[in-house]
DNA sequence: ACAGTCTGTGTTATCGGTAACATGTTATCG
DNA sequence: CGATAACATGTTACCGATAACACAGACTGT
């Protein structure tokens, strides 16, 4: 184990004091070109590699944002992270992730644990969240963002929209086309508060066409998977098609009982209307194709990203920011 | 913005030294209980919170492991880094991620980025790197695993799967119920290494069965998707059934392929088998049920988990180790 | 009773950068 | 031409925790 070479190293090979080493490495202005330029080639040559921890020490700002997704195990969160994260690269910010399960008790463990690293500022994944972890952020001062809901009343900012109104979206649509039996197949528990949001939607959209009697399928806890709308269809049988329209709470759950149909020698949609929701892959792959909402997985990271640009860089940022960007029905094949 | 609460100031408010304040806060058994509880009372009172950005800079250990992934959309992948990253916090550490999107370059641009954290070791997803990247790994003399293929000259640990004996098992499978006329689906460029190994698998095997013709089809640079898929075969139309067996490199690919076909009006599996790669949710859902490998995605997260705590925390840990997970074929309904 | 050990605490120096200030050198201008 | 500004670099003192060592007092065993 060689000792590590640290910017002194640097500055004697090249007889200069360590401080121009660290202005060259940074984008400091007051340092001739020509020394960057030998600065940058000795630091190369001799294997140098900057020490971020040492930096987010002496200056207290450790250049990290925390992330809290629910699952990672999610194109539509993978995209938003992968988006988010890019962006904060350009900012020369790292993210730090987490996984909550979909549970607020690990959520706030990992905010526990998070805020240990003395983030700048904290990224939440939508809603719901324990009394606890609400005053350990209010106490830290901290830049907080939600995404993925707009929640009723916010930590801070907040980008995403409303699951609700893209669910009655989707009813409307539904029984524009002549349906009336609808069901909902949906998360249990109220620890999936999209979901929630989403069912919540639903049943609203339906009472206000006169359609109160939506009846209420459980594929089990968050995260739902294929195989789990596979397995509710599959156990409720033929008898599925008492409904003319089967809501799903995502694209993986509405995929999986479409080919549960399937199997069942029903036809989607003429025995059954089947949606989706999020605009995973599958919806625009499967045979038929699924009528989903598309949700602007990517916007959601980069608008959380601009807002943090704006709050950590200084540009501006007073007022909580509320932004929705929206969500489009996209037609498929299964209504 | 009051100033922070540090040790010395728990310190000082108790009359003892801010090394016992050090000791109490940590599981040093070196201070008395009573002592230990009296300065816990005392930070909780003023509101202290430990810096972990001064302890890691002090100790020189960042409690970071960091871990680079191809792509975090991608179900297998997020299955590992999720076992990695429980795994890790059940040991006190961190997950720091970066996506590589499939590039030796942008994977060094990233290796440097987290480099520069200080992480203790370095998890990187299989085999090809840059020349510099590997410079850069071997003057720090950090632990390295690489995962999800065993490389032929690996950088350290590694922990992963043959890619082309897998291939050559569903080659031996699809050979054996009677089709003779392959073609293999597959990624394009050398970018992707496990995708390369799987194409090589594939006609090494067929060319030990005599089968020396097998046509590559391309469906683009990875990552892959089910759109890219369903495109490949639809470009091809009809005449895909030219074929008897289409391997695909992964299961998005195949359900893709398989959609189109359905589309075309082929019958999988009588006018053409089908298989894919990796076992996602898809394969076991999509009617018919696809053909696949199963790879043991979570596994590799925790045999990484567990190589990790034997060289960090000491026990034993001398030699490179390289540990193969396995696959297993699972037949579905597509051959 | 006295050396030896164990306990609990204090002292000192330091990890690798960088803010703030100081200094020397070269352009610029009335 | 002297004064002042602009530029390039050096000096000093930290950021907050802790490893290593020092040390006083209590306990042990023979």
């Amino acid at each position: 184990m060689t000792a590590r070479v640290t910017m002194r190293d640097v500055a004697r090979a090249l007889g200069v004091s360590p401080m121009t080493v660290s202005r060259a490495l940074r984008a400091d202005r007051t340092v001739s070109e020509e020394t960057r330029a030998r600065v940058r080639r000795k630091a190369d040559e001799l294997g140098y590699v900057y020490d971020t921890t040492a930096q987010a020490f002496r200056t207290q700002r450790s250049g990290f944002v925390a992330v809290t997704l629910p699952s990672i195990n999610n194109a539509n969160f993978a995209e938003t992270f992968a988006s988010l994260s890019r962006a904060m690269e350009g900012q020369g910010r790292q993210v730090l992730l987490g996984s909550t399960n979909y549970s607020a008790a690990r959520e706030e463990d990992l905010v526990r644990q998070l805020l240990a690293r003395n983030p700048e500022a904290l990224v939440l994944t939508g809603g719901h969240h324990t009394a606890e972890a609400r005053a350990l952020l209010r106490g830290r001062g901290l830049p907080v963002v939600e995404m993925w809901t707009l929640p009723e009343r916010p930590l801070g900012h907040a980008v995403g929209f409303s699951n609700a109104e893209a669910m009655g979206r989707v009813v409307r649509h539904v029984v524009q086309t002549g349906r009336r039996r609808l069901a909902y197949l949906g998360t249990s528990g109220d620890t999936d508060v999209r979901g929630a949001e989403r069912k919540a939607g639903v049943l609203r959209a339906a009472a206000e066409l006169d359609l109160p009697h939506v009846v209420q399928l459980d594929a089990g806890p968050a995260p739902v998977s294929m195989a789990q709308g596979d397995a509710a269809v599959a156990g409720l049988g033929r008898a599925v098609a008492q409904f003319d329209a089967l809501l799903c709470v995502s694209d993986p759950v509405a995929f999986g009982a479409l080919s549960a149909c399937q199997r069942l020698g029903l036809s989607v949609p003429d025995d059954l209307a089947i949606t989706g929701f999020g605009a995973f892959d599958v919806a625009a792959v499967s045979c038929p194709r699924l009528t989903t909402v598309t949700v602007h997985a990517h916007k959601i990271g980069q608008q959380v990203a601009e807002i943090l640009h704006d709050i950590l860089d200084g540009h501006g940022g007073h007022g909580l920011r509320q932004v929705d960007v929206g969500t489009a029905l996209v037609v498929g094949e299964t209504t």
